[in-house]
DNA sequence: GTTCAGGCTGAACAATAGTTCAGCCACGGC
DNA sequence: GCCGTGGCTGAACTATTGTTCAGCCTGAAC
């Protein structure tokens, strides 16, 4: 522990502070300065590595795929399905491994959801893909309530899923710590399978009548 | 109908189409000249009326509030609470009413809770509040299993209310038209206050054990 | 007709952005 | 020693950005 790898080279330096910069202020605000500047190298060298700033952002995206495509490639019980939702257990092994670097892939992974990137776009579908297969399978099991919209179903899924990753600032700011910390990561997942499963009432079919 | 009312002036034109491209690219991603040109003005006027681009992002805050507040605030039976899910009809007809500005007004909402604006964290302690107060007093009344995480059921919550917001631009890709579709958003908000009171389940305390 | 005020113009300007390129330095093979 | 090779430098360049300001135009007041 106490021994130190050698400083990562030039161009590991550029993306890993790019990461950094552009998880916090986005691509157009950073400055190519900004860079050199976070990386403790000159402004040349952007260009000699990756032609200009657009094909650091290439790198950077290509990195973060590397590391992103762990989660959710490598997921134990790889069939996909109720994996997804078991994995809470997988992922929080996969941020300790990552300590420190974590805020930064999770703010990445934020804005590319919202900047509509070529590549958020594709996760975003996996994502889709993944719920839409296990209400698919749940329902052929009979284990989801005939009453329930098989549509948006998956999308609420998405919902509860990525809340907490897309308005992270805000619920640190509330919570006083991060929601990726270890305890309230496993417990909100912990609440959100059960959310899901069950609601939060206690007549099953609590129809409140005031709508409709 | 047919009768339009006289151009707006150069001021207004400014903010409505700042408002448009700030939502759609972002307040960096836009340059003066973008805005004069959609607004059809000269790029002096835009430090003749804010003095700054700065300036010019403070009046379209202004005026957007201005358009939500008309949906928090005036909401019916306005001492918080329930009306906040059985608000889906009101909500339908504000849509109606800003029709064609409404798609620009929820892409600026979706970057105000992204950029971490000051008044964006602010909308969301709103919402944190409703929600808060909404389980507090359904709790009182004993609608609440014990087992439910009162700590992250209002997040939760946060999170199926906002999530079609958010992720609109994949949402729609997928669905094949807006979320803020009328049909789709009055089936959405029906499937999400189904999904938080009774679950997707059959059996209520369906404990799968998958997991502790 | 003169004056004044207010909305508006757009060429010109200074600052900042991303990009270029001639060349430095350290190291290994000849 | 010499010669490459490859990582790296940073002053210089160009395009674009936000901002300025002298002045135009219109309509109401006198």
């Amino acid at each position: 522990m106490t021994e130190e790898p050698p400083r990562p080279d030039g161009r590991q330096r550029l993306i890993q502070s790019a990461l950094a910069l552009f998880a916090d202020r986005g691509f157009d605000g950073v400055s190519v300065r900004d860079i050199v500047t976070a990386a403790d190298v000159s402004v040349g060298l952007i260009s000699h590595h990756f032609g200009s700033k657009d094909g650091l952002r290439e790198a950077v995206d290509a990195y973060f795929i590397a590391q992103f495509e762990e989660v959710v490639t490598a997921s134990p019980g790889q069939d996909g399905g109720g994996a997804q939702i078991a994995a809470s257990q997988w992922v929080d092994d996969w941020i300790t491994r990552h300590e420190g670097e974590a805020g930064a892939l999770f703010g990445y992974f934020r804005r590319a959801l919202l900047d509509e990137s070529e590549w958020g776009a594709a996760i975003f579908d996996r994502f889709y893909n993944i719920a839409q297969t296990l209400v698919t399978r749940l329902d052929a099991r009979g284990q989801i309530r005939p009453d329930v919209d098989r549509l948006w179903l998956p999308f609420l899924m998405i919902y509860l899923e990525l809340g907490t990753t897309l308005l992270e600032p805000h619920v640190r700011r509330i919570l006083g710590r991060s929601g990726f910390d270890k305890e309230l990561w496993r417990r909100r997942h912990r609440a959100y399978g059960q959310l899901l499963r069950s609601g939060y009432g206690r007549q099953r079919a609590a129809r409140t009548a005031d709508e409709t």
